[in-house]
DNA sequence: CTAAAAAAGCGTAACAGCTCAACTTTCTAA
DNA sequence: TTAGAAAGTTGAGCTGTTACGCTTTTTTAG
């Protein structure tokens, strides 16, 4: 599965060394601040390069991981206790991962703080979140019996996923987070056929 | 007030050239494929004067309106007949606004057309529609006698106006409209003490 | 009526992010 | 060993957007 050709650990170093510069650069100066060009620079690399391995540009210089997070939403709405609801299964799996992350990386905050005030970059997490929507979405659906296009199961799928976009600006996340999902699951049992 | 001094006269005049030729050539040809200096010469204007007149931008110039549309939604909620919900109100709201615009302006269609077939532009509205959100969030916290800054308020307020930009991917967009806001309706009077 | 303030417009030059085309190096595999 | 794929390079160039300094038109005051 994981080729390790000299080829390929070459290629992930240099992308490596892109998002740790970009990421370095942008906490010390500011992500307006800093060009896409001197990023290359302090890699070693030309412009060329540098938009051959983060072709989405460069907000996604910061965002270098992210795999199987849709697997773990899938996961949390088919995998979930009978007890559950289908919004109190999403409620705890992102406040699980949220506090997971805070304590593997200990870099987590400050990359935090740079995305809440940077628009370009806000903008860009929630594009890559909600690319997960019609995934969520199917999963729902088949849980609910309900056709897999159905518009309820994608607005709970997109309301679910914007409440955490939703949630940066408040203090006190953590609660108004729990007040989201509390209407959510209470309009999501109130509005659907109890199968 | 309204000023009609020659001067504020050409100055919309030129505003209007320019938002005319902009939605002609992008009709015409799609937003990508049209410059911004090829609509500054359409309009007989330099790429300087463009950007006086649209400061925000090559995608403001295709939304040439849109006064008094928060004005609109706040008084939806405040001005609603005591048997209706917020809700409810909200979603008649927005079906009126739409049927009337869909009378009104004969070329609404193809607008329609070109803001959801372009990403910017349907960014871009989003945006803008979104601007709404806390003057929404905070009317409908003052009717339920909640906290200005409540954050299921602010959280009906985004999803209510998010649900048109939800709906448009749809075939029959109404009935996904009326669906979501049955989710939000039975949520929001789930979750609210009723006053 | 006239001078001066205010505002619209102009053209050039530049910078940002990003792409393209053509070429060189490096590695893989037949 | 050699052909070819993939990584990288260079350099020019396109697009949206802004700053700067200048001219022209309109408004307003004296």
């Amino acid at each position: 599965m994981t080729e390790t050709g000299r080829r390929e650990r070459k290629k992930a170093a240099t992308r490596q060394a892109l998002a740790d510069a970009a990421l370095r650069l942008f906490l010390e100066r500011g992500y307006d601040d800093v060009g896409v060009r001197e990023i290359a620079d302090a890699a070693d690399v030309s412009v060329t390069t540098l938009f051959k391995h983060f072709p989405d540009g460069k907000e996604a210089l910061v965002f270098d991981q992210d795999l199987d997070r849709e697997a773990a939403l899938v996961g949390a709405v088919r995998e979930r206790p009978t007890d559950l609801s289908v919004p109190r299964a999403l409620h705890r799996l992102l406040l699980d991962d949220r506090s997971r992350r805070v304590r593997t990386d200990p870099r987590f905050p400050d990359f935090l703080r740079l995305v809440d005030t940077t628009p370009a970059l806000r903008e860009y997490a929630r594009r890559m979140w909600l690319r997960h929507e019609n995934a969520l979405a199917t999963a729902i659906a088949e849980d609910a019996g309900l056709p897999s296009d159905d518009p309820g199961c994608r607005a709970l799928a997109h309301f679910a996923l914007e409440a955490t976009t939703l949630v940066r600006a408040d203090r006190d996340p953590e609660a108004a987070l729990a007040r989201i999902f509390d209407l959510l699951d209470s309009g999501w049992s109130g509005s659907t056929p109890t199968d």
